[in-house]
DNA sequence: CTCGTTGCAAAGGATTTGCACAAGT
DNA sequence: ACTTGTGCAAATCCTTTGCAACGAG
């Protein structure tokens, strides 16, 4: 990947990665990109419809929101750029989140659909097993965890 | 590993759990079910779709297979039953297991698609520290792992 | 001006659903 | 016989693609 000068920097602008990694690699800054960008950020847990919806809503009733297709191209890009992140949680739903900074394990309550993000280091241990006994590298950011939240399971139990 | 098509002879023993809970509920024992449910305890990890493919090849040519709708809502019933279970992994595809054994964890590799069952104390540990800190109940079934399996991350080193 | 990008529309693949008929009990 | 199940086909959903117009550099 590129390079970081120095100390890890949080999500401080002034010299957008975006436009950094787009401009490295020949590639274009435009509104759009710009766009889907924020919203993912906006969002904290999305998918490619409800980021396209957040899209139309900003683009409020006059303005033009970038089309679906884009807005898929986009994720794919921003990926590949490093600056989104997704998982897969239920069934065809790719959840993406920004990932500038640095990783969070995504855990599902399969009852009331909540998502919430955790440290990745409840992974460590699994991670290590996993490496120890197979040479598997665990991808800690693609994993999503499914379960039940405490609320779920409290009314479960009443 | 095949049988004739001509004799509906369930292939299990005593009292099978198929036909048990089916009956149970008023519900009816059919061949479909009988032959998704092999299919599925056959094929250690499958989608629907390879479990559609797998029914057809048991069917050989003058057979017939159920149908895909079928194979999909059988899955559904056999998971309701507590016979089957699935996962997730990447895009919409659900991964088959029969559920009858022990549960165990998935681990896929993203590269080669490969799947590995893991032994599913390697997420004792995450498991703990989200029932503590979340009070979150960690469905260890449903999970699946990602990450590069020994071989392909090689691959990548070359 | 030159390509990377976008919007539109149509193509695809994977599930699901409505129904009339077949089948288990 | 009475109902539940199944096959078929059409309907959806979600995502990807082909292409001509558009716009950033």
């Amino acid at each position: 990947m590129s390079y970081h000068s120095s100390a890890p920097r949080p999500p401080v602008q002034g010299a957008p990665p975006l436009a950094t990694e787009l401009r490295a690699r020949g590639l274009r800054l435009t509104s759009q990109r710009q766009r889907v960008l924020a919203a993912v950020a906006a969002l904290e847990h999305g998918t490619p419809e409800e980021i396209g919806a957040r899209l139309r809503a900003d683009a409020g009733p006059g303005g033009a929101a970038p089309d679906t297709s884009t807005v898929y191209r986009t994720l794919e890009l921003l990926e590949r750029l490093g600056l989104v992140w997704h998982t897969h949680l239920g069934k065809g739903a790719p959840i993406y989140h920004a990932g500038q900074q640095h990783r969070h394990v995504h855990v599902a309550c399969q009852s009331c659909g909540e998502i919430s993000s955790v440290d990745p280091t409840v992974l460590d241990s699994a991670a290590e097993r996993l490496a120890a006994e197979l040479g598997f590298t665990l991808d800690v950011g693609h994993v999503a965890l499914s379960g039940t939240c405490r609320t779920c399971a409290e009314k479960e139990n009443a």
